[in-house]
DNA sequence: AGTGAAAATTGGGCTGC
DNA sequence: GCAGCCCAATTTTCACT
């Protein structure tokens, strides 16, 4: 997908706040409605735009702790990375998880309301996965930045 | 701030998809437009609800890599620490950074085009920064799953 | 032919009952 | 919870490059 300066400036203001009315956007970028429209629609279309979503204050709804976890199976092979994978989209606390390369291993971000809740979590729901051998986690003190932009 | 089910409902609903119509959500929870636009409201200048954004796909943006990078500072007094924070917040290509309890260093989410954009950005920028002591780099080889819906 | 502006229509969000 | 108003979003048409 081709984009100019234009289309990179639609995705930077919709990034940052996607419930601004269509004139004013396309104001602030020097465009109209009609062509700022068509390109929203383009990029909406061609996949660039994936979803629109509110974004959740996580403090102030009880879940300000956020746990990296990393995850060593016991096995490396595409059928136990399959089931661990498909294991842990269903689980709402997981909210990212990566496959390492390296150590071979997974990385995930957990969001928890606090170290009872996430003992709980790991103790009852990580550990019971399959093929799980060995887990380790690492609390972050402080959340210095969390953004949902990408750098378009 | 106290939330009832049916403000979780209605939080879950446009966690996943913000551009549904009030209509249609307010049906889907057994509520008509009025008493679910109230709370809608209640929820945002609550805090609740922080903003609403669009979500980019990074891989048709070619933006397909992803990098976590660990930093150590010369130094961890709260001067360094803050001095650094306030870089990274203004570097697009970081999208999270933690500052890390135990070995106190930071966890980095990077978002780049390929490894020779990561390779220039940790030469240029990264290192660049004031009190950075050293770096390391861990690479995902696949992401399973990368929500930005917390478990309400 | 492709892009931008203007106008008209539709439909959702909001405020009175 | 319902009805009407208002405003934004969309779509069509027109003008320009």
């Amino acid at each position: 997908m081709q984009l100019d300066e234009t289309d990179r400036r639609i995705l930077r203001a919709l990034q940052r706040n996607s419930k601004r009315t269509s004139t004013e956007i396309a104001a602030e970028i020097g465009l109209s409605q009609t062509p700022y429209l068509r390109r929203v629609r383009r990029l909406e279309e061609g996949g660039a735009i994936d979803r629109y979503v509110a974004i959740l204050n996580p403090a102030a709804l009880g879940l300000g702790m956020t746990i990296f976890t990393r995850i060593w199976l016991t096995g490396q092979d595409g059928r136990s990375v399959d089931a661990f994978a498909a294991a842990v989209r269903k689980m709402p606390e997981v909210v990212e998880c990566h496959l390492m390369a390296g150590d071979c291993d997974f990385l995930l971000r957990v969001v928890v309301a606090d170290i009872a809740s996430y003992r709980h979590f790991q103790a009852h729901h990580l550990t019971r996965l399959p093929g799980v051998q060995s887990v380790k986690t690492e609390i972050p003190m402080q959340q210095i930045k969390a953004s949902t932009e990408i750098p378009v």
